[in-house]
RNA sequence: CGCAGGGUGGAGCAGCCUGGUAGCUCGCAAGGCUCAUAACCUUGAGGUCGCCGGUUCAAAUCCGGCCCCUGCAACCA
């Protein structure tokens, strides 16, 4: 047996200057998908999530609270990985970039890159406002060069400050994009940092001065870390790096960044060159995905006043609920649209009318007419259902889309390839009406309708564990359901005792699936 | 002339790479069924596929031009 192949995947880390929004946790669910999906294909997989926390703004709002830094990150982490459980993130490890072991990697880091010699001392120069203490862009600016906060003249200043010598890294970058095609995802976003990499490489100041909250820079402690070095350096000193070697070696590199689109550029170019100039390899491959708007089209954000509360949505409805929304309703490489009305829309018709009702009937068919078990079911192959549903090129599409992040065509083929048509089988067959007459025929029907469902629940796994759960654990599968792959719908392997129906059955019925939203 | 994405029946989307009867979900109308969560199934109405031109026997699909919308444009992450 060889060692199975190691998947290390992240998402990007999160401001906590303010709660999470479903913007935020559309990111962290379409990552859940694929780990959960890895894990169940076999691969050793390590998840990481965490928070950003050394920049100003947070310093700032935990003296508007009057807290110290330290203890306000800490609560908002624990905010943040509360609403994570509930949407059940499977997330294996969260680091702040607060914690030592982030510190301590960060700065063996940069002493590196600047050992190496890329990093050098030099100016910057730019508008400068007072009030804000940082320095501004020409668009951050009104027509009159003013901040727009403090309605305060921007004046010229000149700091001195520390570079990363990113220019020098344009032909190896632009190298190591044609030898890795897939490294940025989806495709549409290459053209972007190529483009960019070919003309605008330019050194960044990755320093700042004057604050207390951040990370020193070892070789020349006035200054600390400029964010955007220090966060993207996350995805390393998590898994040991400058603290824990073996470790760090066991995991590196990242199989899958997945980011929002608006920051593909520090992940695609910076973040590469910066390991380049450190001498480790650079990850493997960036998802940039998209955004989740209101209905007016309007980006979901903090700075909005149309935050939605992620834990409104799943205690009002269900993780699953909202888990099966974004990911069906919302195509994860490009945008999507958030509104009340449409979620309850999508989980009505497809949850409950759709799969939620189809388990209803069958497992009723089963309980009332064979006393949820099917005689002499023990070899029997799935039958006349099968024959005209070639279930391993289904599952095999629904594969490519999961492994391309493309969650919701993945879900649209699974509704439209094997719920549709087991609905529609069923009232073609009529077993209802059939039992009365033939029941060695209907049982044959529910035994392949119950086989459907057992292929649904597989394929459902990584988008709605619970629910996956409850239909597969309905009946005595002889497969554990720990144990389940994405091959195992189509070989469909043998029972070797009856097909029974092991759910309770409360009311003679089981637990809906799934409660219409009314 | 910065870069990228998009403009398809009332709403939201797929199709475009690899040209050939325009598809899916919701909504609407009629019918069927009754195992099921008033769920399910069938049929129907509804589209000049942003605009103009080109290539072709044939273009939503390829090429050129134009219009509109949305992101990004590095020191805000």
């Amino acid at each position: 047996m060889t060692e199975p192949s190691r998947f290390f995947l992240t998402t990007a880390i999160d401001y906590p200057n303010s709660r999470p929004h479903i913007g935020t946790a559309f990111e962290k669910l379409g990552a859940d998908v694929q780990a959960r999906y890895r894990r169940m294909q076999g691969y050793a997989v390590f998840f990481l999530m965490g928070n950003d926390e050394n920049t100003v703004k947070v310093a700032k709002r935990a003296a508007e609270l009057g807290v110290e830094p330290k203890p306000y990150c800490d609560d908002m982490a624990e905010q943040f990985q509360e609403v994570w459980r509930a949407l059940a993130i499977s997330y294996d490890d969260f680091i702040q970039t607060s914690e030592a072991r982030h510190h301590q990697g960060c700065q063996k880091f940069i002493q590196k890159v600047y050992d190496n010699g890329y990093i050098y001392k030099g100016n910057y120069e730019g508008w400068y406002c007072d009030g804000c203490e940082s320095f501004k862009t020409e668009k951050d600016l009104d027509d009159n060069r003013r901040c727009p906060i403090h309605l305060t003249p921007a004046v010229r200043r000149v700091e001195p400050c520390h570079f990363f010598a990113l220019s020098k890294f344009q032909d190896r970058l632009i190298r190591f994009y044609e030898e890795n095609p897939d490294f940025i995802q989806p495709e549409s976003r290459r053209n972007e940092v190529l483009n960019l990499v070919q003309t605008e490489l330019r050194d960044v100041n990755i320093t700042r001065s004057g604050q207390s909250w951040g990370i020193r820079v070892p070789f020349d402690p006035d200054f600390t870390i400029w964010v955007w070095f220090d966060a993207l350096l996350n995805y390393i000193t998590a898994i040991g790096y400058g603290t824990d070697e073996a470790r760090f070696q066991k995991w590196w590199p990242a199989q899958l960044h997945v980011i929002g689109k608006d920051i593909t550029r520090f992940h695609c170019a910076q973040w590469p060159a910066m390991c380049m100039a450190a001498g480790i390899e650079p990850p493997r491959r960036v998802f940039g995905h998209g955004f989740v708007y209101d209905k007016g089209g309007r980006k979901i954000g903090k700075s909005m006043d149309n935050v939605v509360e992620p834990m409104d949505l799943i205690t009002k409805f269900s993780a699953e609920a909202f888990r099966f929304y974004f990911l069906r309703e919302c195509p994860f490489p490009g945008d999507g649209e958030f509104s009340w009305e449409r979620f309850v829309e999508v989980c009505n018709a497809d949850l409950a009318n759709n799969l939620g009702n189809l388990y209803s009937r069958v497992t009723r068919l089963l309980s009332q007419n064979y006393n949820c078990h099917l005689d002499d079911t023990a070899k029997l192959e799935p039958g006349e259902f099968y024959t005209d549903t070639d279930v391993e090129t289904i599952v095999k599409q629904v594969q490519e889309h999961v492994e391309a992040c493309e969650y919701s065509q993945a879900l649209q083929r699974i509704w439209l390839k094997l719920l549709d048509p087991a609905n529609q089988y069923l009232e073609r067959t009529e077993p209802w009406k059939l039992v009365k007459t033939d029941k060695a025929a209907v049982k044959r029907i529910l035994y392949d309708m119950v086989e459907q469902l057992r292929g649904v629940a597989i394929l459902l796994k990584p988008f709605l564990p619970s629910m996956a759960e409850t239909i597969y654990t309905s009946f005595n599968f002889r497969q554990s359901w720990d144990s389940v792959r994405y091959e195992d719908v189509w070989s469909h392997p043998r029972q070797t005792e009856d097909l029974r129906l092991v759910a309770e059955l409360p009311d003679g019925k089981v637990k809906p699936l799934f409660m219409r939203i009314v």
